[in-house]
DNA sequence: GTTTTGACGTAGC
DNA sequence: CGCTACGCCAAAA
């Protein structure tokens, strides 16, 4: 059987993100592993830069800390904390608090 | 086809 | 607490 990950691996970042519950939040690392691409979890920011305009909600998308990492690519650096302040999601220095709760795991989620 | 880059992750100092 | 370095992978130039 085929496996058009490759092909897909833009496609299904915003599949996966697009997924993300409202108030809930993930990490690159995670997405990546998703994909079964573990170690292209750089390429999950890489894929977040060209979502703009593709409808995925990149902000409930930080790193593995929970760091608002790709805040400074939104239009307004602040446009990342008032979109999860608005879902209900806390974010205090950069970081997302209650992260581990708040984390939404698509391995679990969507029942890998 | 080679080189650079990138919104990561982990380790080391 | 901050920076450097390496790894890992994929897209763009």
């Amino acid at each position: 059987m085929v496996n058009p990950r490759k092909e897909k691996f833009f496609s299904d970042v915003y599949e996966v993100v697009k997924q993300i519950p409202n108030g809930r939040v993930t990490s690159y690392g995670a997405i990546a592993a998703f994909l079964g691409t573990k170690g292209s979890s750089r390429m999950v920011g890489y894929a977040m830069n060209a979502s703009h305009g593709t409808g995925v909600p990149a902000h409930r998308v930080v790193n593995r800390l929970g760091l608002l990492t790709g805040k400074h690519h939104f239009p307004t650096p602040n446009a990342m904390e008032e979109l999860l302040a608005a879902e209900g999601v806390v974010v205090e220095e950069n970081q997302v608090k209650n992260f581990d709760k708040l984390f939404w795991d698509p391995m679990v989620e969507l029942g890998i």
